[in-house]
DNA sequence: CTGTATATGTACGTTATAGAACTGACCAAC
DNA sequence: GTTGGTCAGTTCTATAACGTACATATACAG
């Protein structure tokens, strides 16, 4: 299914695009649905597509043994998944798991590939994505390194609602232990406690935030300071072009 | 001083280029030595300089709060330090201290950023290592989250191993501990540990491995795991050539 | 050879998180 | 409406690592 219509929420990567750089790109564009868990590639898969959110959500996580792994970076419309591809390397570092149900644009890696030689602009924006992906990685591993459940939860639910643009999401238990490396258990003891503090609401999955300031408060520093820290440079937000 | 003599060891990524491109680049480049615990950028410091390490050992940190900071990468002479400028950002998102004392090459950024342009060898080369810094960084990520102290300074002794071509090295209990993230006292007790089992000798940071094999037994599994991952194609080794 | 700084060792109470096992609540499909 | 599956909550015990404080040992400078 080829993008033909207006999108509520477009890439912003893409957006940022000179209109006939974009117009050319589109032609190999593709409009795909993620639905939640879906898995985009395992960790030492080969690319074969690239994929820039619209209002998808993408987790990227890293493997340690068969039991464990680990969140390192989180995907939404700001940036670009298959990054490897414009450093010259087709194979996945991550495992990428789709986190937030929604819409991505998506194109063949081949084209991506002859795309990037053509197209300045995005190669440029491409690299400083990355660039801010190695210091939200950085970030990540700091952050699980020094920071209790409860706060990095906090992080993890106000990151989500920053790319998905809602204060509500569909997320279980189960899932965030995966993502953040901990047990279910210690997730619901976490999640219970910030519910307590009515700073969110949850059911089955369903959560949600209902006081922002008061989750702001309670989750890590890392939180205000990645967003302080955030380089946007890669993007001129363009949406009124489209 | 201009590198004008023969050295031991050189850098993989210089090793790697060919003759004309590395007699060019040559021009920009200076030999300096690095000394123990001396940093090369803060976090968000612009970058003067990229080096290349020949046998010096560079290790990055990204900090939390004033208390804490934790290594997230190593570089040898397999890589080279600076690598936002490849992506377009004179900014560097990490604190790069000397982990290792030794020699290395470096180049003033706006001759680096120039070479870049002309120089798709290494362009390429850089490309591909920034993919597997992004690599280790995540893997050190999840290390951290995952396994015990013991296991971590085991594995970072080993790779420093690996990155100064020697069993014999200098580094204080304080300043592993900075490294990893981790209490004085939490190293002392680890180093111990490792000391008891005549897997390492030290005193007063002269550390030495005296039993290779059985200190990678006791390594978390990331060690041999980051080697075999590890991407080598970004250096076609060819000291032969120098 | 003595004093001071640096490096390493020890001790004690505290805490976050792990592991494991079980209960209850809700949902959807048959 | 019963059944089976997913999701959330509780409890218990074990332990790695923390913070802090102090003690010893080695190196080096005067």
């Amino acid at each position: 299914m080829k993008a033909q219509y207006k999108l509520s929420v477009i890439n912003q990567l893409l957006a940022a695009l000179l209109s006939a750089d974009y117009q050319r790109l589109q032609l190999n564009l593709e409009l795909v649905s993620l639905k939640f868990g879906e898995v985009l590639y395992e960790s030492g898969d080969a690319i074969e597509y690239v994929y820039f959110p619209n209002d998808a959500l993408i987790s990227l996580l890293t493997n340690v043994d068969d039991q464990h792994a680990l969140e390192v970076g989180l995907i939404g419309g700001e940036g670009i998944v298959g990054i490897s591809l414009a450093l010259g390397v087709n194979i996945s570092a991550f495992r990428a798991v789709v986190q937030g149900e929604g819409s991505a644009m998506r194109i063949k890696s081949k084209f991506f590939v002859q795309e990037l030689k053509n197209n300045l602009a995005l190669e440029k924006a491409v690299h400083r994505y990355t660039r801010s992906l190695i210091a939200q990685i950085a970030q990540t591993a700091a952050c699980n390194r020094f920071h209790v459940i409860e706060a990095r939860l906090a992080r993890l639910l106000l990151m989500t609602r920053d790319r998905v643009f809602s204060n509500h999401f569909y997320l279980t238990h189960e899932f965030l232990a995966n993502i953040l490396g901990v047990r279910r258990v210690s997730i619901t003891k976490a999640a219970y406690s910030l519910k307590q503090q009515k700073l969110i609401a949850y059911s089955r999955g369903h959560i949600s935030i209902i006081n922002l300031a008061g989750l702001e408060l309670v989750s890590c520093p890392c939180y205000t300071l990645g967003n302080e820290k955030k380089d946007n440079t890669h993007v001129r937000i363009k949406l009124q072009a489209l």
